[in-house]
DNA sequence: GATACAGTCTGTAGCTGCTACAGATTAAAG
DNA sequence: CTTTAATCTGTAGCAGCTACAGACTGTATC
């Protein structure tokens, strides 16, 4: 209504729905500085472009890589500044790869050893565990 | 000193240097019911006997094993009640073992994505980069 | 016994990453 | 014009701990 040029702004709802992101997260965002202020309307509604799209869904897609959010606010450092270069980029993202990996390892291990100890119980209606024999005693 | 029968009693960071946890955790599970409030010497002290060695041991490797909070107080209260049988154990740790498996899936498929878009990257010192590509675009 | 220092007690606040709610204001719909 | 929906702000709550302040013990040394 009101924007000659750019797009039409998104209300914060919008914003929450075209990214799926909570509407209340997307305020938090803001406060800790990973989202930047949005434009206000003259009432105080904030008002979002496709700037902001962008900036979330990076954020979410960042998110669901496992990137932490000190990662996150990391490479967003990078961007803002423009000091961004793949080099940095590929280097952060193979560190977060290498903790992935470790996670995998981690996880695996402990499938091993539910599944190894799962598959000595009887499964009958009996006190005796062997699960909770290995919590309790090693 | 005091005790003519049972063994000797444990002080709280007694406890937490044979179990490996940390002080204030083990007050932070008494106070949410996961541990028993235990003995108290005249001054107050918390005095702790083999049985809280058990039971705190229990809870740390169940944690270790990625047992749920929630999951271990139920163990703990099929335990407390007797009502525990290696039917009903074998049944929750096999569902246990389910959310790990889909764990370690979904760390995979994250996995796959850091590595396949990591090796897009020249690595050089260039402001283009595949990885914010893909988090930015899709 | 005096003194010093470590250990313990309690309640409470802090942490992360959100999510929810109360009370006021504004927008949209009928 | 009235009702309902959306938004605003500040603040509180959640899990699962961890940390700290201020008071009280326990032990060692002199």
């Amino acid at each position: 209504m009101d924007d000659h040029n750019s797009g039409r702004r998104l209300k914060r709802a919008e914003l929450s729905k075209v990214t799926g992101c909570h509407l209340e997260t997307i305020r938090y965002y803001e406060k800790t500085g990973m989202m930047p202020d949005p434009r206000r309307s003259k009432t105080g509604y904030r008002l979002y472009d496709e700037t902001h799209v962008s900036r979330l869904r990076f954020i979410l897609r960042a998110r669901d890589l496992g990137f932490s959010i000190e990662d996150i606010r990391g490479l967003l450092t990078l961007i803002d500044g423009q000091l961004q270069t793949c080099s940095e980029v590929k280097q952060r993202t193979e560190s977060h790869l290498a903790d992935v990996r470790t996670k995998i390892d981690d996880l695996k291990r402990i499938e091993q050893v539910l599944a190894e100890t799962a598959a000595q119980c009887s499964g009958k209606d009996v006190p005796e565990c062997p699960v909770l024999e290995a919590l309790f005693h090693v």
